[in-house]
RNA sequence: UGGGCUAUCGCCAAGCGGUAAGGCCCAGGACUUUGACUCCUGCAUUCGUUGGUUCAAAUCCAACUAGCCCAGCCA
């Protein structure tokens, strides 16, 4: 292997080193199984990259399989989202875009086969009854009353099941295997329920549905799924897992692997949370840029390319963990700042007037769209006598080293002139109303013939030809550690989103389309929102800002 | 003595008996027409604790401790 390039593997990649080496598989197969009964977030673009990163990386195949088994918390609306949100990321499932409900055929006659096994009965035990035979965590449970039934009676039972024959919760098919079993889920699990339920696939053709833990294996043994890559919760089940396959009598079949979920650090991760602010309206929607949905983040600006970076930086592992929110911050900043041009635009505008600047006079100056990139070609701005800076720009009384404008101060504006302030104009409340300086004419450009360096540049934009517009701020939904308190209430913070209705930007910007990302400078990345923005009437949503600014020193 | 899993820098994370990679964050400095970027420099004599084996232990053994998951006819 290349030294250069040997990058240390995971300890999934170590796993299926190992049986490709020992021959237990001759190649991969991985899978991305969601439920459609949300949107995915940040953490499933982590499984979703994990296992197609694998089956490039080994050569083999991913398949995207809807794991619909349950037609009580599922839509059609999440299949499609999830289909969009997978295709965005980059992964790509070629012709293999399965439904476990495609299998319900299948999985019944699985079990059938268990049941002429002897190894699964039909039980009539209540929900509650099951529960009190379950035992606890400290004590083994005790055999279902129903447990040896005979074969005939098993099957004769489970076709009207299927038939219809029962109400719904009234009889379930479990897989006879210990009751005193350490592992609760081996304490004779159930396998199927009935349930009168509209699926969003197959309809009414069934009343009885799989449990996951039975149909989670067969789908995985059917499609040929060598390496199951799931969450660490699912350890538990592993055993039960091999238990269905083996009990199946599937020929190669497929190993369960868990790593560890991924958490961000005062964000509000995990699909039921999500849900709840969506329903409770505490935000907007699924794809509010304030969540860390797939399709928040596309909305808010975040590149695939990013998310990618983000994914591959957390690692993979079993320890429960919690990243900084500040990777994924440093993720996007690393992907966009050479692909986007830097303009200048004004959120919070004060008016600068270069009083010796001829009045009703325009000049175009040209201007490099990102220095380092020359591939972004270039534009001219207009600059006249009246301008509008940013309003901490200005200072009246400095504190020390701040070298932006205040009155005396000579600084350059960014790609036009030097300008040295002369005062300030306030209204009676003390309000500011203008800034005044006069320019260097001998300066165009920015800089003096006469080689004198000036320590701040500030940015600007032409008053006359500004465009005008919405410009959201984002920060975290929550205050504190990005979780619901113990009564189920949130720390909602105030300042999650900060509209500015009328911040004032280069002109040519009033045409930005829907998605189109731009570094304004100083104040961070910013995408134009495809939902709220009309033709001419774009909204910028701010994806981050840099990485810091000049902040005044703490006042003594 | 219910079972399973995990513990390496503020946050992730390599390491797999031979004397602590890397990234983020942070702090200095250089450069700078963005106080950004870039570039340097610094940032664990120490690997949850305590013992033990060994010439040598984050890595092996033992015992503790802490955290997470499991008692859905959810996934």
């Amino acid at each position: 292997m290349d030294e250069n390039t040997a990058v240390s593997r995971n300890f999934i990649e170590l796993a299926i080193d190992k049986d490709l080496e020992e021959g237990v598989y001759d190649h991969v197969v991985t899978r991305f199984p969601p439920e459609p009964n949300g949107y995915l977030h940040i953490g499933h673009a982590k499984s979703v990259l994990l296992n197609y990163g694998l089956a490039e990386k080994y050569h083999g195949k991913f398949n995207l399989r809807f794991d619909d088994t349950n037609p009580t918390k599922e839509k059609t609306e999440y299949v499609e989202s999830i289909i969009e949100d997978i295709r965005w990321l980059g992964a790509d499932w070629e012709d293999r875009l399965y439904f476990a409900s495609d299998y319900f055929e299948k999985m019944y006659e699985c079990a059938v086969f268990l049941i002429k096994k002897g190894k699964a009965f039909v039980c009539d035990l209540s929900a509650d009854e099951i529960r009190e035979y379950r035992g606890t965590l400290t004590e083994p449970g005790k055999d279902s009353p129903y447990r040896d039934r005979s074969v005939e009676e098993n099957l004769r039972l489970f076709e009207a099941m299927r038939a219809g024959a029962f109400e719904d919760g009234s009889h379930v098919l479990r897989a006879k295997i210990d009751m005193a079993s350490p592992n609760i889920n081996m304490r004779d699990p159930v396998i199927y329920r009935v349930a009168r339920m509209t699926h969003h696939n197959t309809g009414d053709k069934w009343c009885i549905y799989p449990m996951y833990d039975f149909a989670h294996p067969i789908e995985d043994a059917i499609e040929g799924v060598t390496h199951s890559i799931c969450t660490l919760e699912f350890e538990d089940h592993r055993p039960l897992y091999d238990w269905v396959v083996r009990e199946c009598e599937f020929e190669n079949p497929p190993r369960q692997i868990e790593f560890a979920k991924l958490y961000l650090t005062n964000v509000i991760t995990g699909k039921r949370y999500i849900k709840q602010l969506v329903e409770k309206g505490i935000v907007d929607g699924w794809d509010d840029p304030r969540l860390v949905t797939i399709a928040a983040l596309r909305r808010r600006g975040y590149t695939p390319e990013s998310i990618k970076l983000f994914v591959e930086l957390c690692g993979v592992a079993k320890a429960n963990s919690s990243v900084d929110y500040a990777l994924l911050e440093y993720c996007i900043r690393e992907d966009l700042k050479l692909k986007c041009p830097r303009l200048m635009a004004v959120l919070n505008p004060v008016k600068l007037i270069i009083d010796n600047y001829p009045e009703g006079q325009t000049e175009y100056l040209p201007v490099e769209n990102n220095l380092e990139n020359p591939e972004l070609g270039s534009r001219e701005i207009p600059f006249s006598r009246e301008l509008y800076i940013e309003a901490d720009d200005f200072m009246e009384e400095p504190p020390k080293k701040y070298f932006r404008m205040f009155p005396g101060n000579e600084v350059r504006l960014m790609n036009a002139y030097l300008v040295t302030c002369t005062g300030v104009e306030k209204a009676e409340d003390g309000r500011i109303l203008a800034v005044h300086a006069v320019y260097d004419p001998e300066s165009r450009g920015g800089n003096a013939p006469d080689g004198r360096k000036v320590k701040g540049t500030i940015h600007f934009v032409n008053a006359a030809t500004a465009a005008h517009a919405e410009v959201r701020l984002y920060e975290n939904i929550v205050n504190e550690d990005g979780r619901f308190n113990e009564d189920g209430s949130l720390n909602l913070n105030p300042n999650s989103l900060v509209t500015i209705p009328d911040a004032v930007l280069e002109p040519s910007l009033a045409d930005a389309k829907p998605y189109e990302r731009f570094q304004f400078v100083r104040n961070g990345f910013f995408a134009v929102d495809p939902k709220d923005s009309e033709p001419g009437k774009p909204v910028f949503n701010r994806i981050v800002s840099l990485k810091s600014s000049f902040r005044l020193p703490a006042k003594a």
